[in-house]
DNA sequence: GCGACAG
DNA sequence: ATCTTGTCGC
């Protein structure tokens, strides 16, 4: 069993058990670990015309008790038909603090991940990725837990400052963040608020954005974030 | 110091 | 996130 302070640097190990669960103590804490962990974060290309599974990660609140529910979809090309799901229910282990969503909800949604069966070969979460004050969001912390490609598609502005893009579909200005790029500002759908997309591992901004058009031919939200949203309410609706 | 602040 | 009805528009 790992020891508290074995003086080691980050091990695999000690980084998996914080990655996938055991939250950290204190906020501190947590704002220390996404620290350490952000430069592990890498940006590449992704060539879409290999994608052929998609999957989508969100997290629902239940109203009346603390139990919340996370679901795993993944989605197949082209036309984005979900062909399967897994969700878990949980409680949540860590405070809602604007920064450190991620030891709140990535328990949960790993949870789910682990089962499903399909390898996907792009996971899109419903939040930030590098559009993080300390530039690792959600998507980071996902993308690192599971070394896959992850991007991050948000609803709302966290950080930064982006133009309104042009009110046509595919339009887009850049997220500037203390003078880094840090996302893009996308309209999917003319005339109707965009969305955030920032890079979470393993992909370039320029591929994440292509495919969240791709993944958004009608919906202002992409396809695999919006399945996800039903299946984990329709799970806490269930039991 | 003050306000803002993903879901 | 969640509490909440109808309503304007494509």
């Amino acid at each position: 069993m790992r020891t508290p302070d074995s003086g080691a640097p980050a091990g695999a190990d000690e980084r998996a058990d914080t990655l996938f669960g055991d939250p950290p103590a204190t906020a501190e804490a947590a704002e220390a670990l996404q620290e350490r962990w952000a430069p592990l974060v890498r940006q590449e290309p992704l060539d879409l015309a290999g994608v052929s599974l998609v999957a989508g990660l969100d997290v629902a609140y239940s109203p009346g008790d603390d139990r919340l529910a996370a679901a795993a979809v993944v989605l197949a090309a082209p036309d984005w038909t979900v062909v399967e799901t897994a969700t878990a229910v949980s409680r949540p282990r860590f405070p809602y603090v604007p920064g450190l969503f991620a030891f709140r909800e990535a328990p949960a949604l790993l949870e789910a991940v682990a089962g499903l069966r399909a390898e996907p070969d792009v996971w899109v979460c419903d939040g930030f990725g590098l559009a993080h004050p300390r530039r690792f969001g959600l998507a980071c912390h996902i993308g690192l837990a599971l070394d896959r490609p992850v991007l991050g598609v948000g609803k709302t502005p966290f950080i930064g400052r982006a133009e309104p893009p042009a009110a046509a579909r595919g339009s887009w200005s850049e997220l500037v963040d203390g003078g880094e790029v840090v996302g893009r500002c996308l309209r999917t759908r003319d005339g109707v608020k965009p969305v955030y997309v920032s890079v979470g591992h393993r992909v370039d901004l320029a591929s994440a954005t292509e495919l969240v058009l791709r993944l958004a031919p009608r919906y202002r939200l992409p396809e695999p974030v919006r399945q996800a949203d039903r299946r984990c309410r329709e799970r806490l609706a269930a039991a």
